[in-house]
DNA sequence: AATGCATGTTAGTAGTAACTAACATGCACT
DNA sequence: AGTGCATGTTAGTTACTACTAACATGCATT
């Protein structure tokens, strides 16, 4: 019935229990109930719950590149921010669980924080250097630097948002707050 | 020297170390040495850790109201933001530690929740008021409910930034961004 | 000097988590 | 039918954690 290979089936296990609790909270004998594995198993495997750890963060780390998305932006201010904004929220939502596991716990791997950060650095950099084309262009006027991290912020802050507003099941219609945001933030920096 | 109360050192210790790593992750031993007590003492004081967790979260919960504040504001977009926001970003940052631990532990305490999201549940609504208002006075057009949400989740967002940012330890004027991001909102939403 | 109280110290218990060893089972390929 | 390999099962070890009991110490008050 179920031909998920048992690696993939005690990794997928994991990354769902770190997240929902932390490291150091879950157990190897909860991970091979969720699992359905025998907990042996994942010690054949993984050797160590730590070692399967930095094994179900690499499996699930996505790391997306946004360098082709800034390449095909038409120099609207409304329409650029709206792509863009929504290619990173995609790419929150995708390291969703990452996220949280990264909030739940203790500095577990030094590499941890440095991949998951590369991730707001490199878009931090291309948002900067749009911004900045577009001071060229005389569209907006403030500083491109300040500007980015000011958009990246309230990126966070939507899918931060956004995340409380499911967990507590709200009934707010977060995407309509997200496009809101943008229209704002456009309407806001332009000349 | 230090004549603290054996009681405050204890939980002092216990915030900063359940912030840090999480409940499950710290010990009691750890918390003792942090405190510089005996761990017989924490029990002595505490009966359990458990308790001492909820003894803790009630000495350290800041909730702040916001009545006040939106009763002296002066229908100046731009300036009542500058104040709701620096006045909201204070009452995240008194709770930074509570926050923390929130996001850290599995859902140890029922009223825990309840507390943490009582303090962004007023803001908003009193926000949305805030903009209903405005609305009324024709300074702004769009739907309140929704900016208020959007308000709400673009102060989370700066503050989530401020963390990370000083987690990394960057040189970011974060300051630059909060009053930029406030201005250009306010900017943003005008008629 | 004597008493009480908060704290330290030491030793220990019960439970549990990570991890191991050894053997049993069942399916796949030949 | 027989072999190998992935997995299950069971029992057990080691280490650690929350928590307890009992006794020791030192300071403050009378």
């Amino acid at each position: 019935m179920c031909t998920i290979n048992t690696e993939d089936k005690i990794l997928n296990a994991s990354i769902i229990l770190f997240s929902q609790k932390g490291y150091s909270a879950v157990t190897t004998k909860e991970i091979s109930k969720e699992a359905g594995v025998s907990e042996m198993t994942i010690f054949r495997h993984f050797e160590s719950k730590h070692n399967l750890f930095d094994k179900a963060f690499d499996k699930f780390v996505f790391s997306p590149t946004f360098i082709a998305l800034f390449e095909g932006l038409e120099w609207d201010l409304e329409k650029d921010l709206n792509k863009i904004c929504s290619s990173y929220q995609e790419s929150l939502y995708k390291n969703q669980k990452l996220i949280l596991m990264h909030f739940k716990n203790e500095d577990l791997n030094p590499n941890f924080n440095e991949k998951l950060f590369k991730i707001p650095n490199e878009f931090k950099n291309l948002l900067s250097r749009y911004f900045e084309e577009m001071r060229i262009r005389g569209a907006i006027r403030e500083n491109p630097e300040t500007l980015a991290i000011s958009f990246l912020a309230t990126n966070i802050g939507l899918f931060i948002t956004s995340l409380i507003m499911n967990k507590l099941s709200f009934e707010t219609d977060i995407e309509a707050c997200i496009s809101n945001v943008v229209s704002i933030f456009a309407k806001g920096i332009m000349c």
